[in-house]
DNA sequence: CCAGGCCAATAACATAGGTTATTTGGCGCT
DNA sequence: AGCGCCAAATAACCTATGTTATTGGCCTGG
């Protein structure tokens, strides 16, 4: 059981995830909870094992799934945010070579292996979730072979205040990005240096003000411009 | 119902895709050819309209979902052989300004709409494939983030030929690549000069013989070298 | 058998982005 | 208050890849 109000509130972002996807009855939360197991928190930088770990949700904090190459090189697959699911269905499902990195202190709630599609509904919500997923991963592709770095840190950033909105987690058309350059330039598949002069760039260009790891978007319509990506 | 042998054998490509991630009875497949239907042939640079159409399988020839931009910059998501299906689950869904794209001509076989997933077996076929292309999705992400143009080629022509050696379209260590560069470069994020070049530079290299749209790989452990990803 | 197109192959040049190194600015710790 | 550390910010230089253009082979249609 949940104490207080506000634990009850990020305790379930998972919950609001899911039902964004499917309308879920009390009783499929309840069966969901169910079948849901212990709270862990881990610190920054810390590797969760993907292949070795049961499915969780994400409760606070950011993570990703990242790939090494031999020589070091990194490539982040996706950003996982509070309410975010990792080892279900597909998205997420274990493969060779990934891992999932706490990028903050991070707490997940671990669930019974095996499918929680327990029922329809439930079903449904997994798969509109995983489908989700799938759309960033697409975008993500898409970033990385033919946008420029501008258009890339600009797309990202929209993703992420978009995604960040959904779980009230900006303010405004400002955020909180708890990573530091080096990371981003994994995610985006350049170097910390030129995303670093990238972010000056759009500095400049009155885009976005970045103070420490807050970031407003000033002017939307301008990022907008730059970074989407449709036909 | 099917006449000839050889018909048979790639009129059902699908089959053993599925087979080869579920132990599928044979009720299974029957009752999985109940909810196919017509099959059509499409010509080379046809749009099968993904957002339209129902769910199919390829049967014969090459297909890519691309995603493109407004200035014309287009990005190949994925590559679809014989035996792959398109609009199941997750993996390719439709999604926003994603096309459906006939490389060659295409022998493709209508399926009903809604899940294919009939029963336990049938789910965990469909799922598996549906995890083999996300795999594929996540590996091409790698590639496209942190790979040199060498090792971007070098990984996806192993791919491809692993592929084409799994349905039987591969002869030995040689394949038939029925594409233009141009279709190569949207796939890799390259141009298609520096496509070009690295093909001379790969034959020069000895690591592959190219004639005509004829690929053969000489040097496989060469290749490996070149282009896997593994950390 | 020639003309036109298409695509691979090159060449020459331009640039986005990578690399290495140095400086600056917080910020916690003693 | 001063030290040390880490990450952001810059600078200078380098290179992989992009761009634009030209050429040559090959096939196809007339």
């Amino acid at each position: 059981m949940l104490s207080a109000p506000a634990t009850i509130a990020t305790e379930r972002a998972y919950v609001r995830r899911l039902k964004h996807h499917a309308p879920l009855q009390d009783e499929d939360i309840v069966a969901l909870e169910g079948r849901l197991g212990r709270v862990e928190i881990h610190a920054p930088g810390k590797d969760l094992e993907l292949a070795k770990t049961q499915p969780l949700f994400l409760i606070s904090g950011w993570a990703c799934l990242a790939h090494s190459l031999r020589d070091g090189r990194r490539q982040i697959i996706a950003f996982l945010l509070a309410g975010d699911g990792v080892g279900f269905d597909l998205l997420t499902r274990p493969q060779p070579h990934i891992e999932l990195l706490a990028l903050t202190p991070l707490k997940v709630r671990y669930a019974q292996p095996g499918s929680l599609a327990l029922n329809e509904r439930l079903g449904r919500a997994f798969a509109g979730a995983a489908a989700e997923q799938q759309t960033r991963l697409v975008g993500h592709l898409v970033r990385l072979g033919r946008q420029t770095a501008y258009e890339r840190v600009a797309h990202l950033l929209l993703e992420l205040h978009g995604r960040l909105a959904e779980i009230g987690e900006a303010r405004g058309e400002g955020f909180h990005l708890p990573v530091k350059q080096e990371v981003l330039a994994d995610a985006l598949g350049l170097s910390l240096v030129h995303v670093n002069r990238t972010l000056q760039q759009m500095r400049r260009d009155g885009l976005i003000d970045l103070r420490g790891s807050q970031v407003s978007l000033l002017d939307r319509p301008g990022l907008e411009l730059a970074g989407d990506q449709r036909a």
